[in-house]
DNA sequence: TCCCCTTTCCTAGGAGTCCTAGGAAGAAAG
DNA sequence: CTTTCTTCCTAGGACTCCTAGGAAAGGGGA
């Protein structure tokens, strides 16, 4: 019969394994269910990478990169509560979108693993972009550039896990919440 | 030789699973794991649990009520606040403290299967407790309750996995975050 | 063109996981 | 003591990750 090489690359697979992650969730992202989605036994993958945690780490990167040009192209040219909103929205259009993918990009993962790549060096960039037309100074900047990623991070996670069981509209609430937050950060530095 | 029941029930298995999941991670809650533990084959526990599913929805209720309790005694006769603080505290610590627990209390769990336990309603109750004393009508009282659930929870998960890289310590954040916290529930109805 | 060498994919197999089926022995009830 | 219930067992299937070692495709050089 036609034997045929299949044409994998390490690049294929974790392009293979974001879209296996949002269409099945994160956790069923195998080498197995990859190998299948090839045409391939599981054992072949292993030349193209070198254990299932080198794959979902890699798929970490390829997700924090796309949720990264997603936010920077929202946030371009916007400052103040323009620029919240929109870094804010895109952060939770591409988790919504993406459920998988952002899914991999919250997994632990060794800090020396990442701690210096172009990737989360952006990522803090464009955050205290964002946050730098507020005009906070250290340590505020930080403070408050770790509520924001905490607010957002939390509302797409118990979003996505269908933990807003209440009939009010999802999308209302944050809009609300984000109204909020900007006041916060217009108000940090002035009394309780 | 002597043979010696192992006195297993499902209460027990669902306690050694707690402690299993904070000294461990809570993706090494297995059957094998705890069968192991319990110096039984992994087939003698299911008949105590239908499934390893079930196991994990247990040890959720279980570290659900008790972190209900801790809050509970802790927002006990506070008010404003204070019992913002308090709540928020009692739950930081409760997570820090099990890390493993806590994790299964935010496991994708089927809506229907909790919606209506005492466990749940006690949560919602606790929450709209302490945010009654910031004289919020619905939906503002939805929305904020969601934006601090959001905070408290993102911000604990982001924390325990490790992604408060900064050298600012993260319990002055916290406690920052708090206070910005507290001044957006004050201000939620006036003004952007 | 022919041969070799690198890469890609294979088979084989071990170890660990969840879970079911059916059996034996302890514990409790009659 | 006998019967019944419960607890734990062995056996085994299906699936997972991963390693070792082999075969074949495709490209480079003589």
């Amino acid at each position: 019969m036609p034997v045929v090489r299949a044409g994998i690359t390490a690049d294929g697979l974790v392009r293979a394994a974001a879209e296996l992650a949002d269409e099945s969730g994160f956790d069923k992202v195998t080498v197995s269910a990859l190998a299948r989605r090839f045409g391939v036994k599981d054992a072949s993958l292993y030349s193209h990478i070198r254990n299932l945690r080198d794959l979902r780490v890699r798929l970490a990167l390829l997700a924090s990169a796309e949720m990264n040009d997603a936010i920077g192209t929202a946030v371009a040219g916007r400052s103040g509560k323009e620029a919240l909103v929109a870094f804010a929205d895109a952060y939770r259009d591409y988790a919504l979108a993406h459920p998988g993918r952002y899914a991999a990009t919250q997994q632990r993962i060794d800090p020396e693993e990442v701690a210096d790549t172009a990737v989360f060096l952006r990522a803090v960039e464009l955050t205290h972009g964002m946050l730098r037309g507020y005009g906070l100074q250290e340590p505020d900047l930080t403070d408050a550039g770790r509520l924001l990623r905490s607010a957002f991070h939390g509302y797409i996670h118990i979003e996505l896990s269908g933990g807003f069981a209440h009939s009010r509209p999802v999308a209302e609430s944050w809009a609300r919440s984000l109204d909020a937050l900007h006041h916060v950060l217009e108000n940090w530095g002035n009394g309780s």
